[in-house]
DNA sequence: TTGAAAGCGTTACCAT
DNA sequence: ATGGTAACGCTTTCAA
């Protein structure tokens, strides 16, 4: 049984040429408001909907926006704020039409899938994830021409580009600055790796905070590594194992907060009263009340905000509504547990 | 400046014609050897990649699968294990050619959403989320001639289909006996939504695992709400004010039982000690070692890997090789966390 | 206000 | 082993 039908079929049922019922479909305003009804109508019962393959062909767009999954084969680790950015710009694309495509990329081929991804038509842009500090996707996607807007930024790269970013740097100065005024002096920080740019500006902000303060910047202080419960713990033990341990850690996500926790209660100490802990979070957390909760707190929806506010700016970049390249720069959150003044200075 | 070139460019480029062109590049045996190298490498070369509408067109594949976000406006939650599920499809996908399609569709326009993806073209098969008892969508889905598989079941649907499912029942009837071969008499069930069906089929175990011992099943110690920690706090808490409190807890989600956690604590009682807790979860973690979190433990992996076997099995129904419908029954993971037998019977 | 026909970039059938 | 050419289903220019 056939259920479907396509525009040859939908115009002969009508005694139309296929043009006119094109035009009645697509809002011509020259069709007859009578004969677009019709076709309407028809449409509607004959379960008609083009063919995106060949709306594509001939109009040289595919209402479909591409994003690279971004799991690394390494650390086979899914970032989990991805679903609810992805879950978030997808809501904004069918909003105005478009479609989502989601491509994996082994780690070896990235740069043929981007090539390929821009060449083969099926996206008429690109959304770019997790960019390292110096990041070829950026040159490779200019180079190539096909629009796109890096969620996050490249530091380390000098052309313009489109992005949408939250503001680490300042986040990671401000709770350092926290801390500081708290009275603490060694203060430890806990980051993901340097390579991402992210955690290389959350850095940047915590320096920037002590220099400021003449407060030494103790290397010993700073450790980074993937943003993982046991590293998080591993990263925190050895400071609380130092001669002169920190009397506050700044943990750069939920899941290192997590392990900076664990950390600390097997260090038998007390969490906010031997060691403040604050914790950036622009993580999924799925506890509700934060007053509960000391360590963290629940930032989904300025996730989801951040995946909005990057498929609407590509969009109006594909449709050509903005020149030049656009960033919008959001606010980071930033979730205070258990803070308090040092104890055992 | 142009930076790739189609078919008939490359073609005229080599001095063959696009046929041989492109078989050469898809792999047709009657190309000679000498041929086929020197058409790749131009491809290569030039940077060429076949326009995928234009082939979706001619073969009538799209090569593509489409999912559905399973975001209802109202609880405007992302489902967790969406990430991960949606992980490990992508890569199955990319290994035997097939991208991914992510569609957000609004509360209301379902049916029409789906019989657009069936009828435009646009993807080649299906994955449903989220199903409900009696979902609507199987018999839309089998009756536009569609191939797709179900993430879970849908109980009240007579009719075949293919699905890949967690064994939600078994897992629930063996997580009942377990509390009950510790003695527990009273034990609570902190529920999902009886609308999903993978609800229905825990209350089930749970139910069927009481009443084969003879023990009374109590309606007041089963509760059913959105897996959230409020709810679940809520429930739990309810049921420890009763007058005839339960000893045992059993929670259907790693979020849930967050919440029945909290509940218990709130009420001046101990985990473990006072009432034990059982927690279902195939759910997203970020928490390492289970032996450090007695309430949960992880098992993205598990998710990721439904994923995988559901893709490879609706590709293998798009390919036909596989001709009536086709299931997959898996493991569900139980954690146990903190089950000690009752102790103020 | 409508129709005819020329693409859009492939694949696949039929020749050679 | 290779070439010519008719689809595939749509949009859009040009005519009427």
């Amino acid at each position: 049984m056939k259920h479907s039908v396509n525009l040859k079929q939908l115009s002969e049922e009508l005694g139309l040429s296929q043009a006119t019922v094109s035009r009645a479909l697509n809002g011509y305003p020259e069709v007859k408001e009578a004969t677009r009804e019709r076709v309407k109508d028809a449409a509607l019962r004959l379960n008609y909907a083009p063919n995106v393959g060949a709306r594509g062909l001939a109009t040289g767009r595919s209402m479909m926006i591409g994003h690279v999954i971004p799991v690394s084969t390494q650390h086979e680790m899914v970032n989990p704020i991805f679903g609810d950015f992805v879950a978030g710009a997808a809501q904004t694309y069918s909003g105005r039409g478009y479609d989502m495509m989601l491509k994996h990329v082994e780690d070896g081929a990235e740069a043929a899938a981007y090539r390929n991804l821009a060449t083969q038509g099926g996206v008429d842009g690109i959304i770019v994830h997790g960019p390292k500090s110096n990041d070829a996707r950026i040159g490779l996607l200019t180079a190539l021409g096909i629009p796109f807007v890096v969620h996050g930024r490249a530091s380390g790269v000098a052309e313009p580009y489109s992005w949408v970013d939250v503001n680490n740097k300042r986040s990671f100065r401000r709770a350092a600055e926290l801390l500081l005024d708290l009275g603490h002096q060694r203060i430890g920080l806990v980051n993901g790796l340097e390579t991402m740019d992210f955690a290389a500006r959350r850095r940047a902000g915590y320096v920037e905070a002590l220099e400021a303060r003449g407060v030494p910047v103790d290397p010993a202080l700073m450790t980074r590594s993937e943003m993982t419960e046991a590293n998080g713990s591993r990263a925190a033990a050895g400071m609380l194992a130092m001669a002169d341990p920190p009397t506050a850690i700044l943990a750069s996500s939920l899941v290192s907060g997590f392990g900076v926790r664990r950390a600390i209660e097997e260090a038998g100490l007390t969490m906010g009263l031997d060691v403040s802990v604050v914790v950036h979070d622009d993580l999924v957390s799925y506890l509700g009340d934060p007053s509960d909760v000391p360590l963290f707190s629940a930032t989904r929806s300025s996730v989801r905000e951040a995946g909005r506010i990057s498929a609407e700016l590509l969009m109006d970049i594909v449709e050509n509504k903005g020149l030049g390249p656009k960033t919008r720069l959001l606010e980071a959150e930033l979730v205070l547990g258990r803070s308090t003044g040092p104890r055992r200075t």
